[in-house]
DNA sequence: TACATTATTGTCTAAACGACAATAATGTAC
DNA sequence: GTACATTATTGTCGTTTAGACAATAATGTA
């Protein structure tokens, strides 16, 4: 008996709940699946599915089974692409994940350079700050704020995420500028949304943190409206550096600084993150993004 | 093409290193091999194996290939056996691997009442204090120390791991009882060597962690031995407190006390946990061992 | 250089799968 | 409550695919 056939029969029916819209994916008529599957029930020795013939019930250990297929499909799908694929050119579709802010500001422009070398890989590009779930689907690299999920991804730092505050010099001529951490209470926020929630302002004074969050005017996950609303004059905000640059440069922002420094998050290794699977790393369009990337974001 | 049955036959090609002797393990001549796995690499379009008529080697890309349709095969077989066994009696084969001492001292024991409960399954029990690596492969429960390696591990805690040093009354008679745990480098130690290296004693004063151990006058990854030594009078051991039942009672050793205590290892959550693989708890035989082991060990 | 061992190839047979038509079952609409 | 349309299953046949066995070619070793 074919196995591999008979699981991919059967996660077709499990989908499409039906026995004959799967047949039509597979072009092959449904007493095909029917008889594949009635095998792979046989030689399992349980039901798998609970039919009628109007509707198909997936039963619950096929449910649990059927989870179970749908990883080892993938990875015997994955791993089969990095042998057909090796030693030959980058080419195929290249699924990206990257945080918003970072991929508007820095990742797009790297790739339409990035397209020019490489013209046979059709990018897929997902800007979010939602987690990608990284290996058990859709993703072929990510960019990500944090640290490494677990041991079989792999996680290279791209560039420091130090989160700076800023604020417009008009809102400091009027509201004067803070001179230690605590009389930011007293002033404006702007908060970026993460989904862990709006991004507090921290302060370690000795040994101990303390959250000199001033009232919020405006919280938001974009970066670029918050920007402009700091532009206005309407509060202080923190953001990551590399999205200032051009504010700073222009004047219309100016930094503040605070002794110790202030910061988003309790853990001192805040940086961009760039992940991949391990073992993906032999897929040539794999190695060229992430060979791409590494060196004309890291080395600067 | 029957990819399931090509990938099992290259497996065992690989780890024959001959097509005779893997046509043999599955009782089919030599030639099914050669088609089938030629028919693979066809279909992958590289070159998997190296053959000449008297060696056969691995190309580079075949070993990748054969790690990764390793863990497929036996996710597999996993997924299978949840299936075939569901809702049927404890049966086959149950791989338990548990720290050395506490299997001597507190799991054989409970085995033996498991076995009379279960006769249908058969016990394959390894005692040792490497950590075995549950979920790729060889084992069905583990006894380990410490925590969850993984979220697809799930790990219940048995019971506390206290660390308590203790002495026999003549040792301390000759040499003094440690009032402080600074007085302890002037003693003798016993040390217990997990695959980690010799536990230090270590003792948190002021937020601050000192290392207070002895000179070792002996080493060991037996404990039994070990405690034969601190019976001895030869020095001082830390141990847990579940492995010096039977000295304590009988007078043969003493505990010692200090404030603060002292330890083993700075992580406050220093437990024996029994680790299993989530989805693997729907299999008759691992769900039985689990329960009555938690049952047994954790409510007293 | 000869030999034994081993992988491959050719040919036949058996098993497995797909195609197509016919049948049985069931949810829905009236 | 009944008729109908949809859908899964079953029977039969043809095609594809895998295994058995013998013959062949290749290669490391003695």
């Amino acid at each position: 008996m074919d196995q591999l056939r008979a699981l991919r029969y059967f996660s077709k029916v499990v989908e499409t709940g039906s026995f004959t819209r799967a047949a039509e994916a597979f072009s092959v008529p449904p007493s095909s699946l029917s008889r594949r599957i009635a095998d792979l029930e046989k030689s399992l020795g349980a039901n798998l599915l609970k039919r009628s013939t109007r509707v198909v019930q997936v039963t619950e250990i096929g449910q649990v089974y059927y989870r179970q297929v749908q990883g080892i499909l993938f990875q015997l799908e994955q791993s089969d692409e990095t042998v057909r694929s090796y030693q030959a050119n980058p080419t195929g579709q290249l699924r990206i994940s990257s945080l918003a802010g970072f991929g508007e500001r820095l990742l797009l422009p790297l790739l339409n350079e990035f397209k020019v070398l490489y013209p046979d890989i059709i990018l897929d590009v997902n800007l979010s700050d939602e987690l990608s779930t990284l290996g058990s689907d859709d993703v072929d690299v990510a960019i990500r704020g944090g640290y490494a999920p677990n041991e079989w991804v792999q996680a290279v730092r791209l560039m420091n995420n130090e989160f700076i505050p800023v604020a417009a010099p008009e809102y400091l001529k009027k509201m004067g500028t803070p001179k230690n951490a605590f009389e930011l209470r007293q002033h404006k926020g702007l908060y970026f949304r993460t989904p862990a929630g709006p991004n507090p302002w921290l302060c370690e004074i000795e040994g101990e943190w303390h959250d000199v969050s001033a009232p919020a005017v405006a919280v938001s996950n974009s970066s670029k409206w918050l920007g402009e609303q700091a532009v206005a004059g309407l509060g202080i905000m923190m953001a990551p550096r590399w999205s200032l640059a051009d504010y700073l440069d222009s004047g219309e922002l100016e930094q503040l600084f605070f002794d110790p420094a202030l910061s988003v998050s309790q853990n001192p290794d805040m940086a961009i993150y760039l992940l991949y699977q391990k073992q993906r790393y032999l897929v040539p369009k794999v190695k060229a993004v992430v060979d791409f990337l590494v060196a004309r974001i890291k080395n600067v």
